[in-house]
DNA sequence: TTAAGTACTAACAAAAAAGTAAGTATGCGA
DNA sequence: TCGCATACTTACTTTTTTGTTAGTACTTAA
């Protein structure tokens, strides 16, 4: 939950309003959610498919970050009414709206890691 | 403090090995480096400089994004053996790498903003 | 002589994020 | 009728991040 009159709640409103990036940031940032767009970008997924193909994510967290990813409007989450139950995510326009900056991301980070494993190595 | 045996910080590790983009994420989030990259891309700047150019961060905070940032290899920091006390923060090759990674998702973020108010206006 | 400016640091407290454990309802196969 | 599978939820604890307050050492201007 959020205090809603917290300096922290207060300073990243004011950031989120000024800033785009940090606005990117506060959306696909969260320890799980860089793993769940990656996996829906292949195409829509099953709850329990994304959670087999994430290792160690907890119930608890994975729900929560599919829940933020829908409240921003990148994911949709479809139930069909059957016995057992069958949810599938998948990445809304917005959300395959990503998929570039991802990348451009994934690179990046990439060839960051790479850099500092040969410094490290040293 | 990272505790190294929590299963917090495992959970990270392991993610950051397996995937790129949450290496980004690491490295580029935190409250208030989007800001402190977005100032430095325009040239070097004074500890003071970056500080009044940033609303609402304190100086506990403004130093331990730096250092962070620094520890990654993003930011240089330049000490000029003068009184009164001078150092200039400036963006390493790296850094300056991060720039079109960083532009697009500034402008992702623009973009996005834009549709969560007309969203909100209705 | 007092205040302001420089660039910080340390000890601590508050808030937020992440993780743990157990429980929900239903149906199917053994 | 026991356990497993589905897709979660709730109450709670731990860990991590962020913010607060006061202090450092030096110089110059009022």
């Amino acid at each position: 939950m959020r205090k809603q009159d917290s300096t922290n709640a207060r300073n990243e409103e004011l950031i989120l309003r000024n800033c785009g990036m940090a606005y990117t940031l506060h959306v696909i940032g969260g320890r799980w959610k860089a793993s769940i767009l990656y996996n829906l970008l292949e195409g829509r997924m099953r709850y329990n498919e994304l959670r087999r193909a994430i290792p160690g994510v907890s119930e608890r967290m994975l729900v929560a970050q599919l829940r933020e990813l829908e409240e921003h409007g990148l994911v949709k989450r479809n139930v069909f009414p059957e016995v057992p139950p069958r949810v599938e995510y998948e990445l809304t326009e917005l959300g395959k709206s990503t998929e570039a900056m991802l990348q451009c991301m994934s690179a990046w980070g990439n060839m960051h890691r790479q850099k500092e494993q040969v410094v490290a190595a040293q």
